[in-house]
DNA sequence: GCGTTTTGATAAATCGTTTTAACTATGCAC
DNA sequence: GTGCATAGTTAAAACGATTTATCAAAACGC
């Protein structure tokens, strides 16, 4: 039925043992006319491994296994897409798991990683709203299993783990920043949830801007969202009676909450408020007032990440590696000087 | 180190056969007493399963393999976010494979996947613009590999094949109608290549509707693209000398494309031209102007890939299943009354 | 008490590959 | 002709689970 690798020994006259080490490539003093006949012969015969016979015997899979909260989100499919191109060009694999936010399932995803022997782990935590135990326990799980495990946004850990970071108080700090020296002063921030380091960060960020420029700050004009489109019109709801000439929503896709908001209060962007959000979603650039941004480079974090994690399956004993992204300020449409 | 069957056979006294007979609930007789002790301790020991050695020794992995030709596109991240929910339900596994639209990668994730031992592949094959014999011949190599396999999108094959298709004939006949019932005669087409079956029926319905209006087809209102954002554009640049009062875009991403383009050109919608799109991408309801779009049941149809090729699995007789799923009418914004 | 059925559990082969120590044959030096 | 190095190849033991035929003991019928 399935062509193996006795099927190529018995065919070649050889044995399996010198068949693997042709087709693996492995030092050894094979004569070069046997290496070629069985190269031939394994071609001919439509050879394919079985790898789970290699991955029993060598509990090797080349294989990496990659979990985030949902796969419909243009953010972590990005960061699929880099993982996936960096395995590609080693010829590596990759299991995808999308949990829906559900922490139960990111457990589950992370069982079947494990039974299924990857080489290693990304985990894109859910951003769990109440509970952040499971995400901790979650995290812990994977370390007991002693997979290399690399982790996306995340610092605090009270042992060292290999991470891709993007400094997010720098990129809170920009956005700020290039709204102060356009002269807003009364600038609404919608956050990310509370729980998240990566929303905090921004956050400290931005105060840290006020700060620097000696201006007042003022938690009125904050509001706490959790990074969908629903919660960017909500945050425009909060703010209608308040006081505010710009707008700084914490990702993209609460911004075109806030364009959707701000035109249902009659108010336009850019002429009388400027807008700018976060992370470079790809809609940014077709919106129809092209939306100003701070650009993170996620597709190249998901290509470290399968780099990090492929070097820590090669190499069992390396350090941890914590990778730090530079962010960038897309300047488009949705900002301008206050008038 | 790893906890094995045989480990618990040890603590437990009894032997790896009737440990994997309890683990698995194989139907035998093995007493009750004797049953929970071992899923205590298995419990206990933190047991897990080695799916290399199961899936080597049944050939059956539980795992379906996904291709598709780019995860960042939100209409094929619904359909596995489908897939993989089913699997989920069903205590399945998968693994994606995005193919960067490039055949030699999809011919790549077919080895792979089938080194992998999945018991299912569910294939959409990348839009090949020029070369149709990859296509072909990457299917074929699945099927000849005896895996049972789905395809999104096809019907045309020499012999019967599993697959979920939506009717696009119908899909681009109900959008031309609704043009048409709104009064507009001069409608432009913004198709996807014309080497796609998806796009053929659609077209081929925009023509019938016109026949059943008595309305004149007008070749030079056709500006055949290539589904992205960019061919949008293009087209309303190619149209822009032309006569016509509404476009009907074969997906929303270039129906975005016309939105910009028509802005270009001073034009707005729906007030000058009423625009359609196809797919209901998400961007679709958040657009400045909500754009009306043939919704398919994109996550329906993922869901449904799974169920057939666990049936497929399971049953390796099964005949061949055709899953023809309806397409509906999404009406927002963008088209309006001809003036 | 004897033969028969039922119950509960297991021995052992197997899946396809990898890997290491061991083996044979050949060439070479003397 | 003997001893030794080297080149080329292989035997055989894993890896961890599954599965079937088989076995031992207990229960049962009479």
């Amino acid at each position: 039925m399935k062509v193996t690798i006795k099927d190529i020994a018995k065919a070649t006259g050889l044995s399996p043992a010198t068949v693997s080490l042709v087709l693996n490539n492995r030092p050894s003093r094979i004569a070069e006319a046997t290496r070629a006949r069985i190269l031939s012969t394994a071609r001919e015969m439509g050879y394919r491994p079985n790898s789970a016979a290699a991955s029993l015997r060598t509990n090797r899979s080349y294989t990496l296994g990659l979990i985030i909260p949902d796969i419909q989100n243009d953010y972590y499919a990005t960061y699929a897409k880099g993982m996936e191109d960096a395995c590609a060009e080693c010829g590596w694999n990759m299991i995808f798991c999308s949990t829906n936010n559900s922490p139960t399932r990111e457990r589950q995803a992370i069982e079947a990683l494990f039974t299924k022997n990857v080489d290693g782990i990304a985990l894109v935590a859910t951003p769990s709203k109440d509970d952040e135990n499971d995400f901790i326990a979650n995290r812990e799980l994977i370390l007991s299993m002693k997979t290399p495990l690399v982790q996306m946004d995340l610092t605090a850990y009270k042992e060292p783990i290999n991470a891709v970071i993007s400094d997010h108080q720098k990129g809170g700090y920009m956005a700020t920043r290039h709204l102060i020296a356009l002269g807003h002063r009364k600038i609404a921030f919608i956050t990310g949830p509370s729980s998240l380091e990566g929303s905090q960060s921004r956050l400290s960020g931005c105060k840290k801007a006020f700060q620097d420029n000696n201006l007042p700050w003022d938690d009125g004009l904050v509001y706490t969202g959790n990074y969908s489109y629903a919660s960017g019109l909500d945050g425009i709801d909060y703010l209608s009676d308040k006081d505010f000439t710009a707008v700084f929503a914490f990702n993209d896709l609460m911004a075109c909450g806030v364009y959707c908001g701000l035109e249902k209060y009659g108010l336009a962007v850019p002429t009388d408020v400027s807008v700018i959000g976060y992370d470079d979603h790809f809609v940014s650039g077709i919106l129809s007032v092209p939306l100003t941004t701070i650009r993170q480079p996620i597709y190249e974090m998901g290509k470290e990440s399968t780099r990090i994690l492929i070097h820590a399956a090669e190499n069992p004993d390396a350090p941890p590696v914590v990778s730090k992204f530079d962010l960038k300020l897309i300047v488009r449409k949705s900002t301008r000087k206050i008038r």
